[in-house]
DNA sequence: GACGGGCTGGAGAGCGTTATCTCTCTCCAG
DNA sequence: CTGGAGAGAGATAACGCTCTCCAGCCCGTC
């Protein structure tokens, strides 16, 4: 297994200080003099010596670990989330582990104990509901967590979230300006505040103009029900002329149903928007209509609240609702005098 | 901040045992009386005591955290990789702490640093090079590291690919197999041993026909350079009959700019094939002839090389390489007795 | 009833750090 | 020249756990 890494011990007596001197020249802002922080420093990159992160947290209680837990790592939302999440708290010293949560839900408990069990500092939760008794558990451990893409109906959670009742809002009146009569929708999960908080939105939209959904299918976030719900909905002798499907994700397999299973043509028979704005709706052949979670401006919110907790001690909740933009793209019938976005 | 994790020591006055029996009723295969183990259970569950993983490890060498370097999590196969890492590695009890490395490269040597500072146990090298020193560091400090789809020149890593070599060839049988006279080739990264692989494999393909690339052009794995290729490949008056693209990111890409840019048909005017079988070249508006890298064994093989080196201390380096099957969709023409995939 | 051996449980020494306390040394004001 | 402040370095005690060692106990055996 060859030797072990060097200690501080290893490096004091390398040398010819005490181990607490070499202690504090690795401690940002402890006093040490020019001379002994040079020879210490000398010493330490001679026989390759870098801190133990593991023993240090012991000490100080902060590990510089962020809990991660995520379910549809499918969803190219979420592995964007989690690329820039991990860069981010790189630059500031931190770094994520990753749990993975069946999608099912119900092991959440579980996970959760495990995370607490490598005393993180913080925890994110994307995706994922969280029973109380757990919200309490980390609270007892002062451990601030944050729910990412998701609300929760009683607030002793932070969240960050966009507003989905208003993006929801805006695809309807995209809709209904575009003049279709006859709009369906493809909800969520139905545990999911964005599905709740998209599709109330939604409602709201069709109502202002006297219009109630004229279908409505459930694909759960998941594909394949995704493809049934579609089927089933344009199946019946009149069909919608414009579906909101409640992610992009689910919006992509609800359009290749349409086109290559039905013939159905996008969005001359029917028009497809989606939520969430991922990568691939830009691509040309989708080219979906949707509505932009600011993935930036969520991760740097999420952030933002652990570190306050984290560094600055401010235990206050906070609910963040970022607004997205409306994208219009070429998957829904557009009303005269629209802009189409030249991506 | 609320009060503080319960320790051992609290357990154990709770109890009225000594701490040592409380940390052997947490050690699976240590000797502790069923009465003893009842009673410590019990008086832990009272005070929701867990142990700390993080002082567990500075004792006991492992720390049951597995580093993960990757960079390109745009591309479907890495999420769904770390998915099912994630979940495996959890299964037996260790868990994945993430480090994004930028994909220019070459702040790998600092990221490791930063891995090694975290005592993990092992370390997944996904997508990225790495030089000669850094393995003298791993190999010091004994820790393992795994290659994880790549290969690297000198042997001093293990490594799990996929048979890439074989699969290039296979694409370039099944071309010629389909009557394709004018074969071209977009290449990924060159420092990527998946790229080399791929293009040797495929060139001595069309070689077994006397062929040779009738073009080619360099997409290094970006998606806006891989369109650019495609775009300089198709604007010459005599353009190829078909395309390998080096991976499915860039092939769905490459499709995009063949059927909506340059109004091409696939496969009737070009065939386009690729390499991954990511989710997404199942979808009907992709529909991808691929070669499959089985992710599963990959992760499989990679976790078993870790645990082999982990847990039986077997220092053997291995180069695993699976075999990949042609998985043969719409996306090129086919041969006449071909069979056709139903997805 | 004495004795050896297998279990169990307790005490205590680390693991590699940081935090705290103390001591020394320097520097400058009085 | 002395006293006090302040800086810098060493010794030592944690942090929460596991591991080693040893004492005690129960048991069967002769």
């Amino acid at each position: 297994m060859a030797r072990e890494n060097p200690t501080s011990m290893d490096v004091a007596r390398h040398a010819g200080v005490s181990q607490s001197a070499v202690s504090r020249v690795f401690t940002p802002g402890a006093s040490v003099s020019m001379k002994m922080a040079d020879k210490v420093k000398r010493s330490a990159d001679a026989l390759g010596y870098r801190p133990n992160v593991l023993a240090r947290s012991l000490i100080t209680g902060q590990s510089r670990i962020i809990g991660l837990v995520v379910a549809y790592l499918d969803n190219q939302f979420y592995p964007e989330a989690l690329e820039r999440l991990s860069m981010s708290l790189q630059e500031q010293g931190y770094h994520v582990l990753v749990f993975m949560a069946s999608k099912t839900a119900g092991n959440i408990d579980q996970v959760l104990e495990e995370i607490l069990d490598y005393q993180v500092d913080g925890v994110i939760m994307a995706s994922v509901a969280m029973s109380s008794n757990l919200a309490k558990r980390c609270d007892e451990a002062g451990i601030p967590v944050v729910l990412f893409n998701r609300r929760q109906g009683d607030v002793s959670f932070s969240s960050v979230t966009s507003d989905n009742v208003s993006g929801g809002y805006k695809l309807a009146r995209f809709l209904i300006a575009g003049g279709h009569q006859r709009v369906g929708y493809i909800a969520g999960w139905d545990g999911a505040s964005t599905q709740h908080d998209r599709e109330a939105g939604f409602i709201r939209g069709l109502q202002e103009d006297g219009q109630t959904l004229f279908a409505r299918e459930c694909g759960n976030f998941v594909l394949e029900e995704a493809r049934i719900a579609a089927r089933n909905m344009f199946s019946k002798s009149v069909m919608p002329d414009a579906v909101f499907v409640a992610n992009d994700h689910m919006a992509f397999a609800v359009m290749d149903v349409l086109r290559f299973e039905l013939g159905l043509s996008v969005p001359d028979d029917v028009s497809v928007v989606g939520y969430d704005d991922v990568q691939l709706a830009s691509w040309t052949s989708y080219d979906l209509t949707t509505v932009r979670q600011p993935v930036n401006r969520m991760i740097s919110e999420t952030i933002a609240i652990l570190m306050a907790r984290i560094e600055q001690g401010n235990s206050k909740l906070r609910n963040v609702e970022l607004d997205g933009a409306l994208i219009v793209r070429g998957s829904a019938r557009i009303q005269e005098g629209w802009e189409h976005e030249g991506v």
